[in-house]
RNA sequence: GGAGAGAUGGCCGAGUAGGUCGAAGGCGCUCGCCUGCUAAGCGAGUAUACUCCGAAAGGGGUAUCCCGGGUUCGAAUCCCGGUCUCUCCGCCA
């Protein structure tokens, strides 16, 4: 959310700014709102001062013994005065929370003006593509083939879109995790943490979910909770309303959690495979910062992620989103990118994103400088590291050989018992 | 699921025959003094948000004692609803 008196100041700025990401703004009624709203509660103030002064009169006069009759049947009025006014400035409260509400955060001015993802620029490329002497085989193709993805049964056991691993696909999936966060906890200093994978409305709302994208979410039915579409949502609420002290600044939790995403509007994309599923495994890097540190803290962040797709010796690229591209509540995002050799493509694996005041404003996290009266909102971020399930497509594709086997790289061999390969 | 208790400032914790309570006291923290060696003492200060005036420094106002309603001239204090926490019973990994 943007703060509203920075949208009433440079409303002209907010509108241009939001253009940039393709967005038409529907601001025409805030200029009216905002400024009806003020005037209100300007009126319902004066009101309840009148109130507040002559209630005390009221006291003295009594405890005098004094009749105080005519002024209570003064306050009388006021006061009905009062709740009509509140009763009009709730509206208009709702309607102008609901504007701010809606509007995506800026991108930052280092972001690049584009429409959609075929705008993204690369900014780096790691690693070679492998060469085959074969055609290489798409990853459900090599999972069917050892037996360790079943999605037919999957669908059996719930619909489609849900994954189901089996022997040594399920322990590798369960070693990125581990090798995952280990590697954030105790090279890059990060805290574990395994938070609740059901979280209610307000932290959806505090990290921008809701209200805008409801349908993308599953909820439960009888409570007003949701899964979780990533560990950003209970890891960030973490701190919600809380005043931070400055020095534990940088605060930084990697969690594990599963994903769900109910992927409305995605029919007929990425329909195979473990690319896009409404269950998924995430490991995911969370920032707490003050501001002026946010955008070195996201390059650190970032090459957090990037570091596992290097221990895992896959080919990667990183991209830097464009205004059309970005996320609601971001202000900067890099994508991280595997390449997949059957696609012949490389496919997201981590969003690495920079959310500025956004989120800490609708979840009132914030730090009080040392020294310093009053508090100011801290920075959040946050990015996958990595993606499992992609992670795990990647080096089935990446590490097939000619008779069907897979290699596994160097790096996750410890959590595997010291398997080097899958077998048929 | 049944029965009961409770939710006050960074923390602990007073405060109910409704008014002078944004809220005692303590702890913590900040600044100053004293003292001098890693202690104690003394003094002062120490919530958040919104809004108005002001170039600023700063000042005025409103709201907030879990949340939402209600009663009343006036509510932290009374009434209703909700949420959460704790205890006991039941059930359960």
């Amino acid at each position: 959310m943007l703060e509203i008196k920075f949208v009433r100041q440079n409303l002209a700025a907010v509108e241009a700014a939001l253009s940039r990401r393709g967005q038409s703004t529907g601001l025409a009624a805030f200029k009216d709102l905002d400024a009806r709203h003020r005037s209100t509660l300007q009126e319902i103030e004066a009101l309840r001062h009148r109130r507040n002064v002559v209630s005390d009169d009221i006291a003295r006069l009594r405890k005098a013994g004094t009749p105080a009759e005519p002024l209570m049947e003064e306050m009388r009025a006021v006061s009905a005065r009062i709740k009509e006014l509140e009763k009009a400035q709730s509206d208009t409260q709702e309607a102008l929370s609901a504007m701010l509400m809606a509007i995506p955060n800026l991108p930052h001015p280092s972001v690049p003006e584009g429409k959609d993802s075929s705008d993204n620029p690369v900014v780096k490329t790691h690693g070679t593509p492998p060469r085959f002497d074969f055609e290489p085989k798409a990853h459900w193709d090599i999972g069917a083939a050892l037996q360790i993805l079943d999605f037919e049964r999957a669908t059996r056991i719930t619909g489609a879109r849900f994954p189901l691993y089996f022997g040594a696909g399920a322990q590798l999936e369960r070693a990125l995790i581990n090798f995952m966060l280990d590697v954030h906890t105790r090279e890059h200093g990060y805290q574990e943490v395994l938070p609740p994978f059901v979280v209610n409305r307000a932290s959806m709302t505090a990290t921008g979910q809701l209200p805008k994208f409801e349908q993308d979410l599953f909820k439960l039915e009888q409570w007003d909770y949701f899964l979780i579409p990533t560990a950003e949502v209970p890891v960030t609420n973490i701190h919600r309303a809380e005043i931070l002290d400055e020095s534990r600044l940088p605060l930084r939790y990697t969690a594990y959690t599963p994903c769900f995403r109910s992927e409305a509007g995605s029919y007929g994309k990425d329909t195979r495979g473990l690319i896009r599923q409404h269950q998924f495994n995430k490991v995911e890097l969370v920032n707490f910062c003050t501001p002026e540190t946010s955008y070195a803290q996201l390059e650190t962040l970032l090459s957090n992620a990037e570091s596992i797709l290097a221990k895992l010796d896959l080919p990667y690229r990183v991209v830097l989103l464009c205004t059309g591209d970005m996320g609601f509540a971001a202000a900067k995002t890099y994508d991280i990118e595997v390449w997949m050799p059957a696609q012949g493509v490389y496919r997201e694996i981590s969003s690495c994103s920079n959310f500025e005041e956004f989120q800490a404003r609708r979840a009132e996290i914030r730090f009080r400088r040392k020294g310093k009266k009053g508090t100011e909102l801290v920075h959040t971020l946050n990015g996958s590291g990595l993606a499992v399930g992609r992670t795990l497509a990647a080096i089935l594709e990446n590490g097939q050989r000619a008779d069907g086997s897979v290699e596994i790289p160097e790096a996750l061999r410890a959590y595997m018992g010291g398997l080097k390969e899958i077998n048929p």
